[in-house]
DNA sequence: CGAGGTCTTGACCTCCCTCAAGCCTTGTGG
DNA sequence: CCACAAGGCTTGAGGGAGGTCAAGACCTCG
């Protein structure tokens, strides 16, 4: 297409670890420049998601995980009567499947709430690079227990929060996480539904969204549909009680 | 002591993974006998760990995991402002401090509910003798990708059920548990508290007694203060609507 | 045997859920 | 470009599950 020589595009589409801008937050964190390079072979670059489409499925058979590149992804799980609970939202950086990696089966399906892509990591071959690269593992581990500590600070949120606090506790945490990607920590488009949040948050949806009523009402955030605007992070912190939910 | 030859006792208390009943449940599975034996080198045996007695606090640095021999252990966070959230129960076989796999910190606390023994495996050792057993890695990945999945077991607890099925899939879930471990799936000690099992369930204590109390007045169980019998597992598990929380 | 922790039960209240109605946003097709 | 449909959101009214407070019973262990 176009008159543009073919040799440009394809380097700028042959993406790599090494130049990715979410290095600093993906697996190739800690890794050395010749160790990026092999990681880079075993990846598959760049698949593009559309809005809507599963990732993966709970009950599939495992064989890779992905990485976030761009878009945005909710993990579920459903219990047998059909009652779907949330049980993460996902950005760019982050890692999915973990939860598959000692079953051989996904226990979540992960579904694209915009269009994105995703870098596909077949599990077999980052097993054995795992094996020249000490390090590779150990963040394996790293991320693996990072997962649980997370899902144990949402033990605490559901646990022990009230509604207010929950909601402050899901914007703070969506704020420092999008500022850690580079985007602004006060203004952002929310990519799911008041449902999904309220399943995430153990609340139904008229709950989130009166709870988002009274935060506007109070001066602390500015609530236009999904576009969030937060006025005043430092009385939303201060909603929390201190709990922190990490990630 | 007494006079029995010294040898006897020597041998009996020179525990290790090889004899130990526990290793279909505990770290060994699924490891060749050389594999084991190399395991066992690594690992301190019998750890006694009195009740009410820490295995380890939140914020301490990592240095080992602990596997259960004997008695029964809570984990716990503690959100800032003091509220206690039980995070987990654990018995015989079952690994303690995966949280702090990755992060070099304990995430949370382990506290025994009673008497117990302990398997203490120090961390760096481990991780030197995975390098030898590859399938040593994969079970710990196992092992984590299952806490995390049992994490969001909880969360669909939390997250949707009411406290009735709460109680009821708790209790479901220690009979199975018990009944893996080769004691009575029916009449059990419980080791905690009500208002521990409310921190765990996300209730209070008075509506953990009170769910107690009804299940009595329905014939689903008998409660004596800790002593639980249950006499109609089929009716408890109808409760669940089929949600069903891992481990 | 007494003290302190644990458990049960009652009465009341509150936060969130449920149900319902109407509005807004988004996307599609004429 | 508009019309319309469908999904998503807001808001209100009412009800109920579980929280709170309180009193007393029951273990358990020094």
């Amino acid at each position: 297409m176009s008159g543009i020589p073919e040799v440009i595009p394809l380097v700028e589409l042959r993406s790599s670890c090494v130049t990715c801008s979410l290095r600093e937050l993906c697996l190739p964190i800690g890794l050395a420049a010749d160790e990026l390079v092999q990681l880079d072979e075993v990846i598959r670059q760049r698949v593009p998601v559309k809005r809507g489409k599963a990732l993966f499925l709970a009950g599939q058979s495992f064989h890779s995980l992905f990485a976030v590149r761009t878009g945005f992804f909710k993990t579920t799980i459903l219990s047998e009567d059909g009652r779907e609970q949330v049980t993460g939202f996902h950005m760019a950086g982050e890692l999915l499947g973990l939860d598959a990696l000692g079953g051989g089966k996904h226990a979540c399906t992960a579904i694209a709430l915009e269009d994105g892509e995703v870098c596909e990591l077949p599990f077999t071959q980052l097993d054995s690079l795992s094996r020249q690269i000490p390090s590779l593992t150990r963040h394996f581990y790293k991320l693996m227990s990072r997962e649980i500590v997370r899902d144990q600070g949402m033990l605490l949120l559901l646990g022990n929060m009230r509604a207010e606090e929950r909601l402050a506790a899901f914007l703070v945490n969506l704020s420092q996480r999008f500022e850690a990607r580079g985007f602004s920590a006060k203004g952002f488009h929310l990519r799911m539904t008041r449902e999904e949040i309220g399943s995430y948050l153990g609340l139904k949806l008229e709950t989130v969204s009166r709870a988002f009523s009274r935060f506007q009402a109070d001066g602390l955030i500015k609530v236009h549909g999904k576009q969030i605007t937060l006025l005043n992070i430092t009385a939303l912190k201060g909603l929390l009680g201190t709990c922190h939910v990490a990630q």
